[in-house]
DNA sequence: AGCTCCATACCGACCGGTTAGTCTGCCGAG
DNA sequence: CTCGGCAGACTAACCGGTCGGTATGGAGCT
């Protein structure tokens, strides 16, 4: 077992993230402070500091798990075998679910990445970037095929369905009396009836 | 002439309140002292908490100017004389066209809202639910009257809107190719796609 | 016209409190 | 004996907010 748990089997640095993305989230970035995230994950700042350069590196690590996330789950459904408009579905609903079950790392994301250094910003940047070209290619390929609206630019087209993605995190309430399911059906259905042509 | 204003004519607690609407923008509100806003501001101290009760005073006053901004324009079109689908179409354009027109307030707004006291937070969010509730409104005839959708219901419409809309402040930039009024045609287009029957 | 008086507008040194990050050293495992 | 893993006291830098003081212009009286 030794020195790397407590009680609850779970390794120190994993517990720091933990805590930290919940503070993040509830808090936010500057509103918490290295103290409390000790407190929480039940340790003191010589075990932070020992496994972290700085507050600053919680915060990226939080962003590097959720884009690796998120860019796996979108290449899985980019690459499937079925016709343009299914995958693009599938991938816009997965996107609701995944942020939906994940609500603390997203408000962390869309509300934070200001406070990151600057070339972690333009790391993070670059990887969002590539996330969103992947699904912007989705976009082209079904307006090339005729089967989506070529009446909007396919850029444009992915930031409003990722404004609502964005957006989740400000209103989705989980006791709300919608599923993260029907709310991703609903958003997929809006961006696919948007592209009929 | 007086004390009341240096050689740029402009108010003393005006240029407060556009000095720190640029530095809450570009650094965001915890990462802005009091002592940079009055340094912008050709002032010092004394006059800021002359003018304003705290630093958290100056950010309700931000919000507060966007909200009566946005609830005045959304009424006048909501209440023209035209088929909804025009008038919708028309405060959905509208809306994104004000929100580029003042992206630093739009940023403040979705990024600092966590930092307004739970009291005017209260406030902020009661207006703000006006607002959305005005525009769903409008949603709601359409359906009633058959000429929109009902398969999605009024409220995730309008938050799927709303979330385009909050997500400019992201990806919008002044330099580049779309003018606002362009994007702005857009994003109404979709979301009036979005509801074709 | 001149003088007094006071409200308004603003200055800037100062205070109590908080923060991220450092550093020395202990402890248990191998 | 050594070394990773961590404890916790410490520091230097700020930060929001306060407060006594100063300058200015106009109202009221004579």
């Amino acid at each position: 077992m030794a020195r790397t748990t407590d009680g609850s089997g779970i390794p120190v640095p994993q517990r720091l993230l933990a805590a930290a993305t919940r503070l993040f989230a509830e808090r936010g970035y500057d509103r918490t402070s290295v103290q409390e995230i000790v407190e929480a994950a039940g340790v003191t700042k010589g075990a932070l500091y020992h496994y972290f350069g700085s507050k600053d590196d919680l915060l990226h690590e939080v962003y590097a798990r959720v884009l690796r996330l998120q860019q796996e789950r979108l290449d899985a459904f980019a690459d499937a075998d079925a016709p343009v408009e299914r995958r693009l579905r599938d991938a816009a609903a997965d996107v609701v679910v995944t942020t939906i079950d994940n609500l603390d790392d997203a408000s962390i994301f869309f509300r934070s990445m200001h406070h990151l250094s600057p070339e972690k910003d333009k790391q993070v940047r670059a990887e969002r970037r590539r996330y969103h070209e992947r699904f912007r290619a989705l976009v082209e390929e079904g307006q090339r095929e005729g089967v989506f609206s070529t009446a909007t630019p396919a850029d444009l087209v992915v930031d409003y369905h990722f404004g609502s993605v964005h957006h989740l995190s400000t209103w989705y309430r989980p006791d709300g009396p919608l599923t993260p399911q029907q709310v991703a059906d609903h958003l997929a259905d809006l961006l696919l009836r948007a592209l009929r042509p």
